[in-house]
DNA sequence: ACATACGGGACCTCCCGTTGCT
DNA sequence: AGCAACGGGAGGTCCCGTATGT
């Protein structure tokens, strides 16, 4: 195990990079052969339906990072307002470990290519609604109505894209910070009384 | 005045419906010109700096609509949270006007080209930094410190850009009317009892 | 026998399909693999000189079918003008029942290819020769010097071609039907003193 | 007068060589503007629906020299029966000057591209349709109707382009001259009675 | 202010043929 | 016989910016 990545894997992989640093415009072959080191004779042996497959597939690995993230953040804290926290915390620090460079490679595919390519599209809403999905079972066993826990784990997300994208244009953090307050104090509100934060 | 619209202003006009509906990478100068039944002899002679510089002038444009959107919804209501509320509905009503095509000219065109082109993000920066100074002043009217203002309007902006573009990508309003409701709620708290939030 | 065609059968018969109603340049690995459900694995141990000795071997199929034809309608009808009739009238509906996409396999190669591959112009030649040879024997047989044969076999096969072509292109078969009346009372006038027409 | 060709001028009569040689195929921008000493980055300036447009325009040129062709047979001759014997020969001297390596442009991309692109398909019948009505009108003012002229005229071209293509394979221009001498006879025979052929 | 043409390059797609491994 | 991957290149399209003439 642990084997040398693939070729597939790299061009992947090499595409989530390029996406979330400059776009999808960005995200030409020629990019991404030379990012990967891969061949770019056989690009379209690995993916035969072209730019948007590989696209889709480095949206879909972009939306697992950033979802491995929250599941991490929620395995280390005690409440779903502590693990946003703490989500947004990671977000910050990527980014600006990053110099501002990596914004959500979710968010740029969605606003670039929506509503151009169904595929495309299709693949930001299934890494959004997995979040929000993972958000809204976390925030419902803390005592919240289905419904409710939707709603609130949709506003986790606007709110990490917004803050993200304010962050990114002025190279300033503050922006996460403030959403992930706004955000851990109203769920604080709704979930506090039937559950004690430790 | 009210003249015919220039020609220069055609193309400006042309490229901010580009941005807003299609990207940065669609608004290609052929489209533009197509777009505006503008003549492209005389592109470079409106615009030297090249396409930086018009998309620079729709974004700007674009940032001014929603801005007035704003100074709307500010003045037909009475308080801030009310205010905010309305500015949401407007961009739901125009999103869905459009059949969910239009989006924000800003955010499209922030993410696209940040952090290449400076001129571009600069752009974008400013038109934010408009709606934000706006917000805060009102907010900051009905009795709170400046420095929480202009936090609270970072949110505003923050949860108006999030919920756009899940609302976009979802075909369905509803995460705006749900930003709204969060942001409306928690002015009215912090602004409420006339001041005194902690 | 009547074994389920091989693999390597079902390459050429597919590349016969595909030179009859797109060409040569249609005739792509992807696409004759595709058509014939083949395994591209294996393209290169049947024809391991590519793409020509493929190409080659489906003219040669094509141009049977059509030399097929050709002898269906000397058997079935009592003197050569009869059979020219009836061969043209086969070819015009082959041409019709296919809507006018199926043109002649070897004609088109022909024009594609000559004079840069000297295998694939080989192999319409022989086709051309094929049908030329059964022709000038079975007009020689009705009492014509073999010489004058030859020459009237190669003006019944001019004739269809330059008709088929004709046909194709206007979709509609009146150039065959004319053509092989032409060739008819020709064939007719300069063997009908010594062979009575039924 | 006869200024410099243009730009526009040599690709179109580049586009038309390289489809009289070679095909459609071998038509790519590259050869064309390599041909043409053209310059590759206003292609799509003088060309803005692409490579159909001009091919199309190649092909009617094309068709506008075989045309011609036929014009100066019929003012050089008294008869079309002879104009026919001489369009045939002209052919075949060109075939045979270019050591048969120049097609007829107008069969080869009416084969490689039918039915595939209606433009290209059209080009090729307006081009065939133009030789037939000079023809028709020929015929008919030696006494026929203008049905049979009609009939007659598409038998020429059929005729021509079949030998034509008999003859390019074979690198022997007897089968032009077969069909020549075939219509030339079956002319005279038809239109004799008015205009003694002998 | 506008038109026509140039000029080089990038884009995605698809091509043909080869190479080791079953 | 068949497979997966490589490898370089050509295909048509469109890009941005510039250069001349009015």
């Amino acid at each position: 195990m642990d084997e040398p990545a693939t070729t597939r894997q790299r061009m992947v992989q090499a595409t989530e990079r390029l996406l979330r640093r400059r776009g999808y415009a960005a995200a030409s072959w020629r990019n991404v052969v030379h990012e990967a080191a891969a061949p770019w004779g056989s690009a379209y042996h690995h993916f035969p339906e072209g730019k948007e497959q590989l696209a889709a597939e480095a949206v879909a690995l972009g939306g697992s990072h950033v979802g491995a993230a929250l599941d991490t953040a929620l395995q280390s804290t005690g409440t779903v307002a502590a693990a946003v926290r703490r989500w947004f915390a990671l977000a910050a620090e990527n980014l600006k470990g990053s110099d501002f460079q990596d914004g959500c490679p979710v968010a740029t595919v969605a606003l670039e290519t929506a509503p151009q390519s169904a595929t495309l599209t299709g693949a930001c809403s299934t890494a959004f609604a997995r979040w929000e999905s993972t958000l809204a079972s976390a925030i419902a066993r803390e005592g919240c109505s289905r419904r409710r826990a939707g709603e609130l784990a949709t506003l986790v997300v606007a709110n990490l894209e917004g803050a993200l994208l304010l962050s990114r244009v002025r190279r300033d953090t503050r922006p996460l910070r403030l959403a992930a307050e706004l955000l851990a104090t109203r769920l604080e509100a709704e979930l506090g009384s039937s559950k004690p934060p430790r």
